[in-house]
RNA sequence: GCGCUCGUAGCUCAAUGGAUAGAGUACUGGCCUCCGAAGCCAGGGGUUGUGGGUUCGAUCCCCGCCGAGCGCGCCA
């Protein structure tokens, strides 16, 4: 079973373990039996080290189809394994596992693959597959929130995450640039600017009360003076007659944006677009800071000025998709397993968001992505059925359309729940947490759940105890790593070419198998959409690092020793990158 | 009422259908003459909401119930 030396193959840095094991497994299957011989092959890394290295449960598989007790299979799999210089032992285990522990030389050479590889190691191979992740997008009528956030670490993340995994990635934000929302933005923002000039309007509940909505009027004030002041009487006069001095109705907002568009004609155009310009910049500006980078920004309105949500509803029309009812054009979506169809033209002509949305994602798929992928608030869930459905009718494949939801997030303060409603303007900001936390830690903390888990974020841990943060904690090691290879001073490049026989310790064996784990769990987590998975094994390989650390001394006076301690050491320095670069956090040499 | 997402240690959260369900935090006790103590080591903590089912094997898949959040508009 166990060669005496080990052929040139196993120092490779291309050496795939796993696929050696699945080679071997195979070989004794098909002895064992033939006409089980196309059975999938699994191996898994055990969660406890005396279970071996690798394990296999085709035993267990195979079991049934043979009529046979598992742990009679598994010895019967294990009699018949090829030998094998890369198998120290093989196992056969409870249920009737076939567990393998590797030898020494196959356990370290990752450490001469990760150096070999240097910042490309765990990239999987291209697979020629072009994805479009599309996130946030979230309405530009004020500052971003901390949800947003939530959905800008995820997209951000998840988009790193599938490119380093081999994809083809589209970063793409859609700005909501042609909807009601803008207008009741430009009207709050006019208000707000005739208050200025001491024409006050009482200002609806239901509008934009944000503070930088003053700030604009504020602006356009400044720029433009009392251009765009007309009397409140005149506001008043234009709107409906019952909507005089009402409530705060929906219908009431309507009306002034309305006697808006009526006194300011061509001008309310200008005060559309500037709120727009405004809003926008500044959220670019936000998610920058924040390290989110998109490599679209595409726009609601070029939807209708393209005439692409016409032909879209017309096309769905002509394949009879489409009945009108009450004087508006609705989609037979329950024909699709929606709840209830669903309108897409109003009565007034207007198409709906859902029409423009029908078009854009026609629209992704006329791009020719193979896959499309939206992250959604999970308040936007009800959405899905719907989207598929008309995908669908229009005679596209809905199954290349993934949505992955992020649920809320929650802020404590005081340990009270901050209550926060965006049209009010009472919430905390992204800016905010960030300046708060630090964008690494917030990057970091986002990533720690699963997307579809709701986020309690509790301001005043994340602040008081800001050390405590897991973030730092795997820093901590990148940067204890930095400054032991500063103070040995020798030359880093030599270290891949450094004999790992010296690395006997478990400790160090656990920290090499931890290393060999990072191509896999990339592209694991690529597939679960979850670069949560991610963060918790930087936690876990900064905490095989400390504790190695702490039991065995680096910088040795035996050379052969120090220089495979340092070429681990260099090793998992260079996954902790890879693995906090794609998370958008730094990695500092000091703290 | 119907639908979607969830329910795991005191708290915050993990766990491709696998073995004794794991981390962090909090609590208790140890470790700096030594490469960074933002670190390490040890300890107690659980009927995975609940009752069935499928499976050699279920935290995971299916059904019922209980509980939570969200959604159910000719808003986006």
């Amino acid at each position: 079973m166990v060669s005496s030396s080990a052929p040139a193959g196993i120092a490779s840095a291309s050496f795939d373990v796993r696929q050696h094991l699945a080679g071997l497994l195979r070989t004794a299957l098909v002895s064992v039996a033939p006409e089980q011989g196309h059975a999938e092959i699994i191996l898994e890394r055990p969660k406890q080290a005396s279970h071996g290295d690798f394990a296999s449960n085709l035993a267990m598989q195979l079991a049934r189809e043979l009529k046979t007790n598992p742990r009679q299979v598994a010895e019967r799999l294990v009699r018949e394994l090829p030998a094998s210089f890369a198998v120290a032992k093989v196992d056969v285990a409870g249920a009737g596992f076939i567990n393998f522990t590797l030898t020494p030389a196959a356990r370290t050479a990752v450490v001469r693959a990760v150096l070999a590889a240097g910042h490309n190691f765990g990239r999987g191979p291209a697979k020629r597959l072009r994805l479009q992740v599309e996130f946030v997008s979230a309405n530009p009528t004020g500052p971003l929130h901390v949800g947003h956030g939530r959905g800008a670490a995820y997209g951000a993340s998840l988009a790193s995450l599938l490119a380093f995994a081999g994809f083809e990635v589209t970063r793409e934000y859609y700005v909501n640039d042609a909807g009601r929302q803008m207008d009741i933005l430009a009207v709050s923002t006019w208000l707000r600017y005739l208050e200025l000039f001491d024409e006050p309007m009482p200002f609806p509940a239901n509008a934009y009360q944000g503070g930088y909505v003053r700030e604009m009027a504020e602006q356009v004030k400044q720029a433009h003076g009392d251009r765009y002041v007309h009397p409140a009487e005149a506001v008043i006069a234009c709107l409906p007659p019952d909507q005089g001095s009402g409530e705060d109705t929906e219908a009431r907002l309507d009306g002034l944006i309305l006697a808006g568009k009526d006194l300011l004609g061509e001008d309310w155009a200008y005060m559309h677009d500037h709120v727009l310009t405004e809003q926008l910049a500044d959220c670019r500006a936000d998610l920058e800071q924040f390290g989110v980078h998109f490599d679209v920004w595409f726009s609601e309105r070029s939807l209708f000025e393209t005439g692409m949500v016409a032909r879209a509803v017309a096309a769905l029309e002509k394949s009879g998709h489409i009945y009108l009812q009450d004087g508006a054009k609705w989609f037979s979506s329950t024909a699709f397993g929606d709840e209830k169809d669903r309108v897409v033209q109003r009565d007034n002509g207007l198409y709906t968001y859902f029409a423009s949305d029908i078009a854009y994602h026609l629209n992704k798929f006329e791009r020719g992505f193979d896959k499309v992928i939206d992250v959604w608030g999970a308040d936007h869930h009800g959405y899905i059925p719907r989207v598929k459905g008309a995908l669908s009718a229009s005679g596209a494949d809905a199954e290349r359309l993934d949505v992955a939801l992020v649920q809320f997030v929650s802020l404590f303060r005081n340990g009270q729940k901050v209550a926060m409603s965006t049209r009010s303007g009472d919430y905390v900001t992204l800016r905010q947490l960030c300046a708060e936390v630090g964008n690494d830690a917030c990057r970091f903390f986002y990533m720690l759940r699963k997307c579809d888990q709701a986020l309690d974020f509790d301001l005043d841990l994340a602040k008081s105890q800001s050390n405590d943060n897991p973030v730092y904690y795997v820093q901590y090691a990148h940067a204890r790593i930095c400054s032991v290879l500063a103070q040995w001073d020798g030359d880093e490049a030599a270290l891949a070419r450094a004999d790992l026989a010296p690395l006997l310790h478990e400790r160090e064996h656990a920290l090499c198998a931890r290393l060999a784990e990072f191509p896999e769990l990339i592209q694991l987590a690529a597939r679960d959409y979850g670069p949560h998975a991610l963060a918790f094994y930087l936690k876990d390989l900064a905490g095989d690092f400390h504790g190695w650390y702490n039991a065995e001394r680096l910088l040795v006076d035996a050379q052969a020793t120090r220089e495979a301690r340092l070429a681990l050491a260099l090793a998992t320095r260079q996954v902790l990158q890879n693995g906090l670069s794609l998370l958008g956090v730094s990695q500092p040499v000091s703290m």
